[in-house]
DNA sequence: CATAAAATACCCGTTAGCAGGTATTTTATG
DNA sequence: CATAAAATACCTGCTAACGGGTATTTTATG
């Protein structure tokens, strides 16, 4: 039995050629290529597809969109998101909202076709997220140290970087609003940042 | 006889399927898929294609450098752009250049056949992708469009993103304090965004 | 030229963030 | 065990941001 595949991705010259990989690997179908969310949605609901390919550098519409509405609906598939960059935000945002897999554009087709397989196993395939998770291991500390910041600080850090307020970072973490105001307090203090964005950039880079 | 043609593209998957594209209609022979602009040369010089297919929306590295490149050889061939984004300022370089062709990602496989054998004809082939809607927008429209934003909005977050506070914005454009909030006001309520962080991540993608 | 869209400007009330403090408890660490 | 560092908690006051309005002028556009 063949996997059916749905792509969406408004370049259909990229669509088209993904198809034929993957027709020639004889082991996928694919039911449709769509080009704008509508479409893809409709075409979810009415396929059945065991697995969802979707482009994420879409310059009309956002990939991100698209998979909350496909995460929505009754009928559940594999979800891989292929993009062009491997962009460690975005990473994290696939991986909250359930997708299967995330390959880079920069994928050749045997290495796709391979971690499509997986994904249909059941496993969740993120590409470069795995070695990228290692190299952060070792790089907390030596942020910690160049920083002067505590491990409770790197915590609340973390928080305010997921977008949470002070409120919700006390919650969260089961510290009092104060608590949470005072560590927001030193590490102001010890960060000392000139502009709202500069704190973002840093955030960023953690 | 068929066409030798030399891909240029870092996005393997991309390649590897447009090489099963051209494979299909029979009259073209892919010589190599190559990944960065040194490959490009050397096996330009080396291969001797007829036809030249080069990616604009490479990460780290030009397409218009390699098309430069390119020209400095001996060997002459087609060369035609494959971009993601019809955008007329990119359009014009190319143009400048000489390029053969520009066709987006948009066009289907038939098109681009059909295009590029009118490019082998010796004809030069600018618009085929751009069809109807898509009407050679750059960059900062195609982002305006998708997000509804006016072109004063777009000036104000760019203020934003610099990390300047609604009164140095009002200084900076020689607006009121209350027109800088205004458009504030109306950007928030275009966008939505649940969270500081995903404002600023916004920001970054602008 | 009529009309809509965009750009401009102003007012009010609320809240989150932040800088200034002070102070206690817990945890390492020599 | 003494002491410093870290983590906890509370209070005050100020300001930027923001959402709710309203309203005028300028600019496109059919």
């Amino acid at each position: 039995m063949k996997i059916n595949v749905l792509i969406i991705d408004d370049h259909v010259l990229f669509s088209q050629g993904l198809s034929l990989i993957l027709k020639e690997s004889g082991k996928f179908k694919v039911l449709n290529q769509v080009q704008d969310s509508r479409e893809a949605v409709h075409n979810y609901c009415k396929l059945t597809p065991d697995l969802v390919l979707i482009d994420y550098n879409m310059p009309h519409l956002s990939g991100l969109d698209i998979v909350k509405e496909l995460a929505k609906q009754v009928h559940k598939s594999k979800i891989v998101v292929l993009s062009m960059y491997a962009e460690e935000s975005d990473l994290i945002k696939f991986k909250e909202l359930g997708v299967n897999g995330y390959i880079t554009k920069t994928t050749p087709a045997d290495l796709l076709i391979a971690s499509l397989h997986q994904v249909m196993d059941g496993e969740i395939v993120f590409e470069k997220g795995l070695q990228k998770k290692v190299v952060l291991k070792g790089k907390k500390d030596i942020f910690k140290l160049k920083n002067n910041l505590t491990n409770r600080e790197i915590d609340i850090l973390l928080e305010i970087k997921k977008g949470h307020t002070t409120q919700k970072i006390a919650e969260n973490l089961s510290l009092s609003f104060y608590t949470v105001e005072t560590h927001r307090k030193n590490i102001n203090r010890k960060l000392n940042f000139s502009s709202k964005s500069d704190f973002f950039d840093f955030l960023k880079s953690m």
